[in-house]
DNA sequence: CCTTATGCCTGAATGC
DNA sequence: TGCATTCAGGCATAAG
C-alpha cells in the first residue's frame, strides 16, 4: 500500500518520463476512478495539455498540467501507474489510459478505492483532501515540538493517532508500526501521553525510516511498484510489520499482533513501552 | 472538536 | 474439489 515513501519514489519515477510531454488522449475505462467529473468533460479538460511537474503532499501525487490544472492522485491500496513507452493493451483494472507524446500512462487499481480529481492548481492547496492534512515529515518544518503539538490534544491510542493525516501526513500501517517499534513506544500509548525524550525517538525514528524507505524506492510488501514496474526492497528491512507471532529480531520474544481502530498492529510488548 | 462506525472493492488465503 | 468466509486497509462520510 503505498505510503509516503511508495508514492515519492513512484513520482520520482514518472518524472523519469512524462516531464514536458502532451497528454494527447485520455480514456476513463471506470468512470469511479474520477471524483467529482464526469468523464466526458473530463477527458476534454485533460486532453491536450501538457505535463508541467509532479508533487507529492503526504499520499497524494500531484500532476500540474499547462493552463493551470491539476490532476490529483491517491492510490489507496492497490493503485499503480504504470508507464509504457510503447502502446500496451490495459490491464482488466486499469481505469485511466493517458496517451502522452512519448508513451502511454496507465492508472490501474485492482480494489478500486484509489481516485484521480482534477482540480485548478492555484486551488491545490486550498482542496479539502490536502488542506486538512499535517505537516511533511520530510520538512525542516516538522520538529518534535510540533509532533507533541499534534498529538497533544489527542487522548486515542498513538497508533490511531500517527494513522491520522491531520497529525502528519504520509504514514500508513507499514511505516507506524515501523517507528513504534524503533522508537520503543507501544502502539496502546495515549497520544498525549509521551514524554520530551519519547517524542524526539518518535520523531527521528519517522523521519529516519521514511528516508530509509525512500532509498529503498519503497516496501513491496504486496502490491507496490513504481512506475517502471519495479518493487522496491525495504519489505527486507522490515522488523514488526507482517511478522505477528513471529519472534522480536531484538529480544527474540513473540510479536504481538492486535487490532486498532480496525488495523491489524504488531509490536513487541518487551521493547516497547 | 474528538471519537467511532460504515462503506467502498477484489483477490488471496483460510475453513469446512 | 468447491463453496463460503475472512482478511488486507486509507479515507470520506455520518452519527454520537
Amino acid at each position: 500500500m503505498p505510503e509516503l515513501p511508495e508514492v515519492e519514489t513512484i513520482r520520482r519515477t514518472l518524472c523519469q518520463h512524462i516531464l514536458r510531454q502532451t497528454i494527447e488522449d485520455v480514456l476513463i475505462r471506470w468512470p469511479g476512478a474520477v471524483k467529482g467529473w464526469d468523464i466526458f468533460p473530463f477527458e476534454q479538460e485533460v486532453k491536450g495539455r501538457r505535463i508541467l511537474s509532479v508533487d507529492r503532499r503526504g499520499k497524494y501525487l500531484l500532476i500540474h498540467l499547462e493552463g493551470d490544472w491539476s490532476l490529483l492522485a491517491h492510490m489507496r491500496m492497490t493503485g499503480r501507474f504504470n508507464f509504457y513507452d510503447e502502446h500496451r493493451e490495459p490491464e482488466k483494472h486499469t481505469h485511466a489510459v493517458f496517451t502522452l507524446s512519448n508513451g502511454e500512462l496507465h492508472f490501474t487499481d485492482t480494489r478500486k478505492f484509489g481516485r484521480i480529481l482534477l482540480v485548478p492548481t492555484g486551488e491545490c492547496s486550498n482542496h479539502p483532501s490536502l488542506c486538512i492534512l499535517g505537516p511533511e515529515p520530510l520538512e525542516d518544518d516538522f520538529t518534535p515540538k510540533i509532533l507533541g503539538e499534534r498529538l497533544k490534544r489527542r487522548n486515542a491510542a498513538l497508533k490511531i493517532a500517527l494513522l491520522d493525516q491531520k497529525v502528519v501526513a504520509g504514514l500508513g500501517n507499514i511505516y507506524a508500526d515501523e517507528s513504534l517499534f524503533r522508537a520503543g513506544i507501544s502502539p496502546l500509548r495515549a497520544a498525549n501521553s509521551l514524554s520530551r525524550k519519547e517524542l524526539s525517538a518518535l520523531h527521528d525514528s519517522i523521519r529516519t525510516l521514511l528516508q530509509a524507505g525512500i532509498d529503498a524506492q519503497g516496501t513491496s510488501f504486496r502490491d507496490y511498484r513504481d512506475a517502471n514496474g519495479e518493487k522496491g526492497s525495504f519489505q527486507k528491512a522490515l522488523q514488526v510489520y507482517g511478522r505477528g507471532g513471529e519472534n522480536c529480531y531484538r529480544c527474540g520474544r513473540p510479536l504481538i499482533k492486535l487490532r486498532l481502530g480496525g488495523r491489524t498492529t504488531v509490536y513487541c510488548l518487551h521493547c516497547q513501552k
